[in-house]
DNA sequence: TCTGGGGTCCTAGGACCC
DNA sequence: TCTGGGGTCCTAGGACCC
């Protein structure tokens, strides 16, 4: 199978559309201003090239880079951007398409020579969207996930159980798309640092650490084993959240029942346009600096109704340590599941 | 430098029941 | 008098990804 991944997507959308940006260091992020609180979403290579990356302040980030273009992120256009580009997929041949976000997909083909039709699909992308992007190609979905990140910008790679161990085994398990860097410490402190390392570990030493279930699963990623489907199933959302960092910090009660209930409104309407029940509800507080806290609840019987849920927010929220300055308010609602998308039947994690 | 917003899944530990 | 063991549900929190 293949992973197809847009490159610098965000930026290139936007270059897309400025076409007299190209060349100079883009930098999206937040409302585009930099003295506010938000961080980097996509730079162009040329802004990368100053050590500006995904994730970075805004404001570092404008310091950095002193004649850089700094742009509001549009999701509307990069939605748009990310239809047209999954459609172009879909439209290849014997294709089945598993969107993994706004900038990439697994897609599953069966190809007698995978390099050509990572071309052909490079082509096509190019041709009806103007956006380059780099192909994984992998015996295993993790496999041709990792594979991309060689071919970028713009290639090709090929990733199997032939050479997975000869490419990936030297390297930090951190390399591993699952394994990040708290798990990455955790498994240095048992003696393991490299692939190859996680993928000989003592079973008992990684579940005695990680848990039955993700114990093994850690393990099968240094092997580059997993799934070997495309499962193109629609997604089917396990629940919707609206979180907002406050440019003030609040630190007067009404200011935070205020926000609540702009967060309750915006969180059912997603919720409503699915036609689905709320049966869970979290409340996440970040105090001024930097601990946050959360408060959750189910929630029975399911309820549609917004203000028996914005009673229980209320509720969750007279929880919180009301001492301090709040910087961020998030309100998730879970949705309960529908009985045909239960146990498989809709893409998982625990799947790969 | 001072840290977004939207998601998913897993685990630990307590409460409760039989 | 003292207290087993299994199961389920719930909450809080952790980790990771794009």
């Amino acid at each position: 199978m293949l992973h197809v991944d847009l490159d610098q997507f965000i930026a290139a959308v936007e270059v897309l559309r400025h076409p007299e940006l190209a060349g100079r260091p883009v930098i999206v992020g937040g409302r585009g201003d930099p003295t506010e609180r938000a961080v980097v979403s996509t730079a162009s290579y040329e802004a990368r090239e100053f050590g500006v990356g995904s994730g970075m302040p805004l404001r570092l980030a404008a310091r950095k880079v002193p004649d850089a273009v700094i742009l509001p992120v549009d999701a509307p256009a990069y939605t748009a951007a990310s239809a047209r580009v999954m459609e172009t997929l879909r439209a290849y041949p014997g294709a089945i398409v598993q969107v993994l976000g706004w900038d990439e997909a697994f897609v599953g083909v069966d190809a007698a020579f995978p390099e050509a039709t990572a071309r052909d699909l490079q082509r096509a992308v190019l041709e009806r969207t103007g956006l380059h992007c780099s192909v994984g190609i992998g015996d295993t979905l993790l496999r041709a996930k990792v594979a991309t990140g060689f071919g970028k910008p713009r290639g090709v790679f090929r990733l199997t159980a032939a050479n997975w161990m000869s490419v990936m085994g030297d390297r930090p398990a951190t390399a591993l798309w699952g394994v990040g860097s708290r798990v990455g410490r955790r498994l240095a402190a048992h003696g393991i640092e490299t692939v190859a390392q996680l993928a000989d570990a003592d079973l008992d030493v990684l579940v005695g650490e990680f848990g039955p279930r993700m114990g093994p699963w850690y393990r099968q990623l240094g092997r580059g084993e997993g799934t070997r489907v495309v499962d193109d199933t629609p997604w089917v959302a396990r629940g919707h959240s609206r979180e907002t960092t406050y440019q003030q910090d609040l630190t007067e009660p009404e200011e935070v029942e205020r926000a609540l209930r702009e967060l309750v409104d915006q969180v059912l309407a997603d919720v409503a346009a699915e036609g689905r029940p709320v049966i869970g509800l979290t409340l996440k507080v970040r105090y001024v600096p930097f601990t946050t806290k959360t408060f959750s609840r189910r929630i029975r019987p399911p309820t549609s109704d917004r203000e028996v849920v914005l009673a229980h927010v209320l509720e969750l929220s007279a929880k919180r340590d009301a001492s301090r300055a709040v910087r961020l308010l998030g309100v998730r609602a879970e949705m309960p599941m529908p009985e045909d998308a239960r146990d498989g039947h809709t893409p998982t994690r625990g799947g790969w």
